[in-house]
DNA sequence: CAGCGTCTTCATGATTTCCTAATCTTGGAG
DNA sequence: CTCCAAGATTAGGAAATCATGAAGACGCTG
């Protein structure tokens, strides 16, 4: 999952990317409203956390923007006041999620999970398919009952092919939701990730397995070939 | 919009109750976390208000009856405990959203109207011409059920005439959409992609088929050979 | 700072897909 | 009925796509 964090306070920015990162998200930041909004508007991100207090544009015109300009985001929203008024404000602006500084690391962790199990319209944070489970929750993943030893990056890429099983995800996609900032316009990083990933969930004709549409992208399924 | 509320306090409930009907809601309201989950399960409501502390059975355990049996519901938790743990527990049970109690009424509006909205991003990604279906998201297409073995570009060619069914398209128009590169001006390329997927997708006089409409181009539909 | 595990890139080989172009087939006008 | 042009079909080699192994780069931990 790709993040984009727009925070002022560069200490904070720093520690919160690090913690991120950490918990295994690919993470982008901004130090201002103009530099944040640039980026989510060029990027793919699935969460969008906002500070309210900002340089150059601040964060609910930043999320006004985005919202104008309909981009389908999840907003979390930080904010030093808590006053019933700014939140109601907050959330009318278009915010999907609202956190009051200071907070607990784990609760911005909570949130963030939430968000992104939102995005892609689940409910649980332990995803299922076939007998593989992945606990997006607890970073760890199963098959048959049995615990997989993935690497982060491995679990990235696994956790966003069960968000969308059954749908076809291209390289450009995979790339933009695990990978943060740019790297070398022609690499296969992805290809050989999901060489590496194969290897360990295993996987034949008939069990889950990862598919390859040539042409298309990868997409992970429980079901047969045919219709999902 | 339904909502359901599922809350202890009977002077809450009707005071709720009442509000969030002025407010243009259609209500139904339980006292206990067993009558709630039924009413859940046994009815369609767009958000589920629900409170943690209940008898028989508590919000949280309510919460994870619903998403266990998969049921696509917007829930708002309501609690009087405000602690970090309280929020995470909540938010990894698969809560949508949280309040703490005591809150502003308008607040839980702004809450319930955001998850209201929240209802967008199901498109429909299937396509039917007759026996045949198109799933865009898989990327696979199939007739009468048995999956068929689609190269991209057949995929890309049925796909754009499937979403234009019962209309002529032209070779140009054809080459427009699927090829991105300009090619040789004299090219049969799409006369041989036509060929073969015809070949796979096979078809006869009155079963779905591509129609060549002579001097014009191709047309996909699953009608009689009469004018369409 | 050395060692370990992880990540990325590069190179190779296997496979599939695609285009071109040459050859048939068919519809319909004269 | 005959002929012509639009369309259908076929096939082989060029090009793109993908899987995988190995080597170097990087960062973290002890």
């Amino acid at each position: 999952m790709r993040l984009l964090l727009i925070e002022d306070s560069s200490r904070m920015r720093r520690g919160l990317e690090g913690s991120l990162r950490k918990s295994g998200y690919a993470v982008d930041s901004a130090g201002d409203g103009e530099e944040g909004l640039w980026l989510a508007e060029t990027n793919d991100y699935d969460v969008v956390i906002l500070d309210i207090m900002l340089p150059k544009l601040d964060g609910v015109s930043v999320l006004q923007q985005l919202r104008k300009k309909g981009r389908d985001l999840h907003v979390l929203l930080l904010t030093a006041k808590d006053t019933v008024q700014d939140r109601v404000n907050g959330l009318r602006a278009g915010a999907d999620d609202y956190l009051v500084k200071p907070f607990a690391l784990e609760e911005l962790l909570a949130r963030i999970e939430a968000l992104c199990r939102r995005a892609y319209g689940r409910k649980d944070a332990v995803i299922t398919v076939g007998d593989l489970t992945i606990d997006t929750a607890a970073k760890s993943a199963g098959r048959s009952g049995k615990p997989l030893d993935l690497t982060p990056h491995e679990f990235a890429l696994l956790e966003y092919m069960a968000r969308r099983q059954g749908v076809v995800v291209s390289r450009t996609e995979i790339e933009a939701h695990i990978y943060d900032d740019a790297r070398s316009p022609i690499s296969n990083v992805v290809d050989a990730a999901v060489c590496n990933l194969r290897k360990k969930i295993g996987g034949t004709a008939v069990t889950p397995l990862i598919r390859t549409r040539r042409g298309f992208g990868y997409m992970l399924t429980a079901g047969r070939p045919g219709q999902p």
